[in-house]
DNA sequence: ACTTGCGTTAGAGCGCACTCTAACCCGTAG
DNA sequence: CTACGGGTTAGAGTGCGCTCTAACGCAAGT
């Protein structure tokens, strides 16, 4: 069984950080594309600072999402958190419907519905329907919106006109 | 000259609106890509509740981008603001900023860097650049969110897993 | 023994972009 | 005359998603 002191060894923290660690670019989102592809070799229980290495979120993001019940996590002897495979699957997970910006009220409702069993399959199919018709619609805009500023950009200086 | 009275007359802005009119989906993101084609044939001079319509934004949102200095709107005899076409270019052009999350912050230093004249054109262009960049990385992640939620959909319910 | 460095909690605070309120003004319709 | 439907202002409030603080616990190093 691993004790805090192994999780926090900063052998092992230095080791995961080396291969996984985020790229710290400008805010949050910019490259987390990385989780993306997330290594299968990881440890099978890591710490809350390893998960934030991990997955380029803070300690304390992950704390709240456990406090807004999004996750559940394990506890060492010490009361430290012990993220397992399912608890980093859900903070991946989690992290992926954000990034294209399911609110998290909405997060939070698939997941109860996950919680409930499989007879709420259709209604997260809808959740998803739905969330897949706002995806295509933001990139849409998001592309609209590229023309124009490759425009001002081809155009050089610009004014203020649409 | 224009009366407030005859700006805001019934007949007008049921007209206005009956050809511009931004339907009243959901938030305010969704449609507002109706903006990307505005007709040419408007009113030289229109009251708030006109370039409301016409924009989707409320009367409010106006207001506040005029307080924050977005975008400058002259009055009539009474005080009401009356927005020409230069003002309606403004607004309809930070309007498609904003639906590419440019945050106003920047929105206001690109004005401002207009408001300062030609030579600041080099700089007007850096923060295009930087924003096209910025698009494309949002563009990249919504298609890769795109991507697992049909997956999600296509493999029916779903778990939490990533 | 004490400092360092990681962790814990409850709860307060923050930045953004609106969004709304209250109190007031103006002109037309009934 | 008065009610109504527009407009005005300064300034307060809201909702979201974090983000931080304070006070504390444990254990390994010097």
């Amino acid at each position: 069984m691993n004790t805090a002191g192994v999780l926090s060894s900063p052998a092992r923290r230095q080791a995961l950080a080396e291969r996984y660690e985020a790229p710290e670019l400008p805010p949050l989102d910019p490259e987390l594309l990385h989780l993306l592809d997330l290594p299968a070799d990881l440890p099978d229980e890591l710490s809350i600072a390893e998960v934030a290495s991990v997955t380029g979120l803070t300690a304390h993001t992950l704390r709240y999402y456990e406090r807004i019940g999004l996750v559940e996590v394990a506890r060492d002897a010490n009361g430290y958190r012990l993220y397992d495979r399912e608890a980093l699957a859900r903070v991946v997970f989690v992290t992926r419907l954000r990034l294209s910006d399911m609110p998290i009220t909405t997060v939070s409702h698939y997941i109860d519905l996950v919680n409930q069993g499989p007879q709420t399959e259709p209604e997260r199919l809808a959740v998803m329907q739905e969330h897949r018709a706002m995806i295509q619609r933001r990139i849409s805009e998001m592309t609209a919106a590229l023309a124009l500023t490759e425009y001002k950009i081809t155009t050089y200086g610009g004014t203020c006109a649409p």
